[in-house]
DNA sequence: ATATTTAATTTTGCATTCAAAATTATGTCA
DNA sequence: TGACATAATTTTGAATGCAAAATTAAATAT
């Protein structure tokens, strides 16, 4: 038998283990936004110290996920429509930096790995399988970061994606949106395989400001629940 | 005698205060990229123990003004070439949109203010002062950034500057290079008291490939040291 | 009962402690 | 002497301990 050691062993520290399941509990809702934080449960449930949780803590802070009130610890950091709209245009900025980098460096086989996913998309599209749709638009604009080759550029926009990425997922667009944003994404490919990078920025401007329009929308309709 | 509070008294954690001190140190260069940062000195120079300063060092890696290297702790993030290749367009695509959006929302206070800062920057230009120069130079730059009233845009940007901001201030630049620069400032304050947002913005992410430019031929030329 | 104190409990921020790993110093042998 | 092994020291990562602040519970007065 032949093992393969693809990776290196990465020996990752506890406070670095803990930044990253932190994020996923936010992500994903366990930990809803404007709630405490439960560091002792926490704690508890990773069978891990306060030092290295509180240490991920100050982490997530400086990112924004969680919000530090002196003397009475972390909470989730609840998500304004004004976060929306500081956070939404910022990263449209990093989106079109990425189309135009990515149009520059990207290889052939990138093009068709993000077209395979585009054409996925357009069938949860079709189906009206939302959370796969959700995937598969994921998958495309992480694509597109990564094919851009800028590890700041794409760090920088993980950070901002996760503070708005809940309410990206909860607001269910109505149908004219949906449409839209899936016509718009037949333009994100169309620019990408011309490589026309100008373009492609532009788009991907556009795409972000709509997004915005569909979750601030949604968070307004919303909000006092 | 009027004691004014114009401000909340803000009780600082030691962590935050510490990322500040210590970011000072790296940006005015008392702690070089490259050496490792010694923790128990600086525990004692500050009076604090090591678990606030851990903290915060844990801040500026995910910042990534330190690098954490299991189990030999913090060294000073070394800005290579590769580094400003990536930093500087993200930071081109930041300004930009600062200026479109400063464009939309500042007042005739502010723009007289930059231009005051315009003014002075053109005087030590003419004198030769190259730190004078420097300070005024960023007084504009981040009066713009705060014209454009977003807070993650602004946090996003001073991070990203911190991390170059001691190659871009030893990069002295050569005559013609200086003289360009002074000449686009000159469409810049245009630009903004025109209030012609799009242009300000393609002038601004020019002003930054340029700047890219003079940084890193000057790291080229002194990276053996 | 409803405010208002006061006391008990929990949480928080930070210092200290401790074990494991890394570094340096010392000793051993060819 | 110099390559290597071994021991002493320092540094690092993380758990624990402790005092101050905040929260909750209980008690008192109105």
């Amino acid at each position: 038998m032949n093992i393969t050691m693809d990776e290196a062993i990465v020996r990752r520290s506890l406070h670095d283990e803990l930044v990253e399941r932190l994020q996923r509990l936010i992500i994903e809702g366990e930990l809803t936004p404007g709630e405490k934080v439960p560091e002792k449960e926490l704690c508890e449930r990773y069978n891990v110290s306060r030092t290295p949780m509180r240490e991920a803590l100050k982490v997530l802070a400086s990112e924004g996920l969680v919000t530090l009130t002196p003397n009475r610890g972390s909470s989730v950091t609840a998500v304004t429509v004004e976060d929306l709209e500081e956070v939404f245009p910022v990263m449209g900025a990093l989106e079109a930096l990425s189309g135009e980098l990515a149009c520059e460096k990207i290889t052939d086989a990138e093009i068709a790995a993000i077209g395979k996913s585009h054409h996925e998309m357009i069938g949860h599209y079709k189906a009206k399988r939302l959370p796969e749709y959700f995937a598969a638009n994921e998958a495309i604009h992480t694509g597109i970061l990564k094919a851009a080759r800028n590890d700041t550029l794409a760090a920088q926009h993980r950070m901002l994606s996760a503070r708005v990425r809940r309410a990206r997922y909860l607001a269910n667009m109505t149908r004219e949106r949906w449409d839209k944003a899936v016509a718009e994404h037949e333009d994100i490919l169309a620019a990408l395989e011309a490589r026309d990078g100008r373009k492609l920025g532009i788009i991907l401007k556009q795409h972000l400001r709509n997004k915005l329009e569909t979750v601030s929308e949604w968070l307004r309709a919303n909000d006092r629940e």
